[in-house]
DNA sequence: TTAATCAGTACTAGTTTGGTGCTATATAAA
DNA sequence: TTTATATAGCACCAAACTAGTACTGATTAA
């Protein structure tokens, strides 16, 4: 649990596929097929990250999806909360009120206020152009967040592979 | 969105007030009152708690629910996964296989495990005593987990209170 | 014995998620 | 101008999950 939402799993993994192609833009049909996905979900998800600003569409023929900046300055906080809203881990954590008027004496609350921005700060700190390469070039520099609790792990943990299969 | 469910919430909130209470144990009902949450909420979500481990239960009459061990050696993760299951924020980064016939050419994937390891262990660093606390003292260093990405942003960021409501 | 209290299970309404289908609109090229 | 190719925008549906309720049984202190 804590878990993104397979559409949103889709959206990193479509827009890591754009990040890396060589053309500059690619039909629903085409990226559906190149990374082996549900075409009607990848529409779907395509259509909401250009409602987003993320992606740039192109109809009629020849048309298709671009990403909108260049892939070192988009994060993967960007395309969770385009495709899932606000990161936050408890109601209370959103910017819009909860309508819990216990809020006062909840000692617990701002607590989660900063695990919440922990992990969107995590979140914000990873590119899409690191996403989009493979694991031993992580440790590259390129992220245009300066707040970066995953540079304390990276090259530290040992790089857990738990189980062979995926969706 | 990126969400804990309520009842995880509720677990929190009933550990911390189990960390701080003078009782050395207290029935569900009277946290209830306490916490002021939904009795039968309460009475599930405590049950569950114990049957992890997290709490000692104690039946028949002056019974009650008591904390297993120390606050200071309880994580927010432990009682995150007591209720929820393993903390993996995509299908493939939980311990099971997940079925992905494609996980071998899936480029994000690893990427995911390294996001999920630095929010378990940001979780795994937070103890129930600190959560029990207010906010002030949240910088007191008794956590029992070595690597500590919330160290690195304690201190620095200003707290962030965005709305006067709760539930 | 009795009242208090937890254990376990089953159930339900409402919401979210994952996915499908259809029609409208835009565009390049024949 | 027509046609094929694409995206835009809905509306819809089944399954799963969430939040909450209800009830019966077991345990224990007084």
């Amino acid at each position: 649990m804590l878990r993104i939402t397979r559409e949103t799993d889709y959206g990193i993994i479509l827009m890591s596929a754009l990040a890396q192609a060589d053309e500059a833009s690619l039909s629903a049909a085409l990226l559906a097929r190149r990374c082996r996905l549900p075409v009607p979900m990848v529409g779907k998800t395509l259509k909401a990250l250009a409602q987003a600003g993320l992606l740039i569409s192109q109809r009629g023929a020849h048309g298709g999806y671009a990403l909108a900046r260049h892939p070192a300055e988009i994060t993967v906080a960007e395309v969770v909360e385009a495709l899932e809203g606000p990161i936050a881990i408890t109601e209370c954590s959103s910017a819009e009120p909860s309508g819990c008027v216990f809020l006062e004496h909840c000692q617990v609350n701002s607590h989660w206020n900063r695990i919440n921005e922990i992990i969107r700060s995590t979140l914000g700190a990873i590119s899409l152009k690191q996403m989009s390469q493979w694991p031993s070039s992580l440790r590259g520099a390129d992220s245009p967040v300066t707040i970066n609790p995953l540079s304390a792990l990276l090259g530290e943990h040992s790089s857990v592979q738990p189980d062979p299969t995926r969706r």
